[in-house]
DNA sequence: GTGAAAGCGCTAACAA
DNA sequence: TTGTTAGCGCTTTCAC
């Protein structure tokens, strides 16, 4: 089954075999000097004939760089965080970086015990956070950091995403023009209270109620298990917000198992746009987060920031409310969908 | 907005606050001698006051070992590399790995290239490849491999998933059953042929017919984009199998823009039970592979050829046909769902 | 243009 | 139980 590893070639079995000194094969192998074409030749010769590749290690412990980045997302199976991943991929690659990719589980302890392990591999981490404001601080000092998805308010800390207040107060807007009275939203324990100020900040002054039902766990399962309490009370809501997509999707479909007609007796919205959002029936009315934008921004930022580039400030994501099926104008005699640049219609 | 870097303390810091040597030092962080309480106290504290951790690309230079994996999916989008990716990871976390977590973007030139990088730093791969068998062995030489989801029949490289064929031949079994007389299959261009040859040997002397339709993307687009060719010929369907779930799904939403009605007019199913195979209306029939244990079954399995303990032969992992609102019984005269524990009905 | 020598932070014989 | 020594594979002055 097994296949005998034979320890790899080193450099200097590349100067024997080229009979060159170490450093003179050091420094071809990474561009720092040139040598005479003779000797490029020879060395070239001897890397390709024995398979050399450097030793990253040994490179790191001199260098003090591993050309590596750390990543920690609370839930790959999220597909805005693969989304959000995959832009940090593209652009890790491009400027010849390694990514470490980690998983927390929503679970601060365990992201604890990631970013320490991660932290002495890597030159700098992105991270969707759920930990504190000072624990944050405390792993800033040991590296760069790069913050997603939700906003801490640390300070020296860089922070990317699409702003969620603005994503809030676009959905509330739209709910408000479209007639709904009643909303409820359901809200992310920790983390971004900011869609939900967003919200608030949208229904003040217009009438609409808002009532908030907390979850703990940001998935499709969370919305599955808040539908009753959200869905089954005495005042029932006509438009219903998630946190995210996957909480939308679930609540989505337990509201159809309840009976509820979606969108005549209930309008649905989430927040991502993840690809699934577009499949189900109706396709669910959506804020586009440009989760993989996010991504890449993050990773130039900090790949910068390493470099001890300049970091230009990257512009905004803008959210944009995407209509779908799964939402609909209330009242009749209001029938304007809402104005503005940030909304398309599918 | 960067906070400075101070130069993390080493061994030999440690070693002069507490008043011991080096290898003292080294031999109690790694537990390798007992020494007397007194000294290791003032060690630990040293190492605690100091905020001390051990660099692991010295020890990697030396020990030859990085306790790293490197993995490489082809769509980390996928929600069946997710679950594959978060089985890997709590086996290597509880096993005191890190993961190298990469994307290919199902592209075999990416995924080389990935190859190449990632295996100078760990001691063993999990990769859901597309590369030809004598480029795999290549790579196999140089690390121990463990090769998911996409069975290549490499010899001496050993494979993980549930049985393709079976699945395949599940889900003929099933359509035959239940009274379907054209099957359309909706074929991954490289890969798998197991699924296909699966479906072949149930249709076998049935009388059944099959049409094989090729997409070059394993996912929801690829459905979308295969709809057309795949539904609106001269002989339509009675059945259409997918690849995968984010094929199905995607055919499935195209096939009821046409004006499909799925079941009645129309039976679709797929493979890999995503989560969101649920929440579709219809709700999806598709193949539950168990990713999540795919990947812990490929992590154990690596793990222990790397640290040369026995290799277990892991129970291999039998597809379950989920029924789903997405197909149904054709003819009235054969009503019987098909026996076998093999199948999940909700 | 090329090489000798020193040393990154750590582990591993081998002494004592 | 503790320390001394050597050296992993590599980069980096600094000479020639």
């Amino acid at each position: 089954m097994s296949v005998p590893q034979h320890k790899a070639p080193t450099l200097r079995h590349v100067a024997h075999a080229s009979q060159v000194s170490e450093s003179t094969v050091s420094k071809i192998v990474n561009g720092t000097k040139r040598f005479s074409p003779e000797v490029e030749r020879r060395v070239h010769e001897a890397i390709a004939e024995l398979g050399y590749t450097a030793n990253p290690h040994a490179r790191s412990v001199i260098t003090g760089k591993s050309r590596a980045i750390g990543v920690v997302v609370a839930d790959i199976l999220n597909p805005h965080f693969a989304l959000l991943v995959k832009g940090i991929n593209s652009v890790a690659r491009t400027r010849g970086y390694t990514v470490l990719l980690t998983d927390s589980e929503e679970s601060a302890e365990i992201e604890s015990e990631l970013l320490r392990e991660l932290i002495p591999r890597v030159d700098g981490l992105i991270v969707a956070t759920r930990l504190s404001q000072s624990a944050i601080e405390q792993f800033s000092k040991l590296r760069p950091l790069a913050l997603t998805s939700r906003p801490s308010g640390v300070e020296h800390v860089p922070t990317f995403g699409a702003d969620g207040r603005l994503a809030g107060q676009i959905i509330g807007q739209y709910l408000v023009q479209s007639g709904h009275r009643r909303v409820s939203y359901l809200h992310l324990r920790q983390g971004s209270e900011e869609r939900l100020h967003g919200l608030r900040a949208a229904f003040a002054g217009t009438g609409v109620s808002l009532t908030v039902h907390l979850s703990g766990e940001p998935n499709i399962e969370g919305g599955v298990n808040a539908a009753g309490a959200l869905l089954l009370g005495t005042e029932r809501p006509d438009a219903v917000v998630a946190y995210n997509d996957l909480m939308a999707l679930g609540l989505m479909a337990e509201a159809q198992k309840y009976g509820f007609n979606v969108p005549a007796d209930l309008s649905v919205i989430g927040v991502d746009d993840i690809p699934y959002a577009a499949l189900t029936s109706p396709p669910l009315t959506t804020v586009q987060l440009h989760s993989r934008q996010e991504g890449a921004h993050a990773a130039e930022s900090l790949l910068n920031r390493i470099e001890g580039l300049e970091v230009p400030a990257y512009l905004p994501l803008h959210p944009q409310l995407i209509l779908r099926g799964s939402s609909r104008v209330r009242v009749p005699e209001s029938p304007g969908t809402p104005s503005g640049s940030s909304v398309t219609s599918q």
